[in-house]
DNA sequence: ACCCCGATCGTA
DNA sequence: ACGATCGGGGTT
């Protein structure tokens, strides 16, 4: 199937945020079914890390769609995220669950998945429509999903922005 | 220079 | 439900 172009990313990021369960990401030797994401969207919710403006690491953010925004949390932890939208528009999807292919596994949760594939702030701001290894590619898979409020977050746990596959 | 807290995870 | 964990982002 074809690798995702600029177009399918830089697009409304609820729209992204759905439209990308169910496709495969490739990260060096990993491949794996992208089952869980949510949305972070512009200065507007307040738990989107570009809520009050740029900064160096919400940077990419602000970019154009298709760049891989990775960032370091609780001490410990990395997570990927997808800079969707326009550029000037601070929007990203978090990769929250991914479903591997081999070994079979499921990673549930963006520190886990980050760990597994060893990904770190090295990843950030890499661009996943010309990256020869680290890009998603389209796919057949039918895929049902359901939203949720997202998860971690003490603000903006009103919106029902995080789908999950059923 | 430094303080505070987090888009988590594992265990209880 | 809660505590471990601690780097570094954001503000001084």
């Amino acid at each position: 199937m074809k690798r995702l172009s600029r177009s399918f990313f830089q697009e409304p990021t609820l729209d992204v945020a759905k439209n990308l369960i169910g496709k495969v990401l490739h990260y060096k030797g990993f491949e794996g079914i992208i089952t869980e994401t949510e949305a972070y969207i512009g200065q507007d919710d307040p738990a989107c890390h570009a809520a009050r403006g740029k900064t160096p690491r919400n940077a990419v953010m602000f970019g154009p769609a298709g760049f891989s925004y990775v960032y370091f949390i609780y001490g410990m932890y990395h997570c990927l995220n997808i800079v969707t939208e326009d550029i000037g528009v601070p929007a990203a999807v978090l990769i929250r669950g991914l479903k591997m292919k081999t070994p079979q596994l499921l990673l549930d949760g963006p520190g886990k998945l980050c760990r597994h594939l060893q990904m770190t702030r090295e990843q950030n701001d890499i661009d996943l429509v010309e990256s020869k290894d680290f890009y998603i590619k389209d796919s057949d898979h039918k895929v049902v999903f359901k939203e949720t409020p997202r998860i971690g977050i003490k603000v903006g746990i009103d919106k029902l922005w995080r789908f999950v596959a059923v």
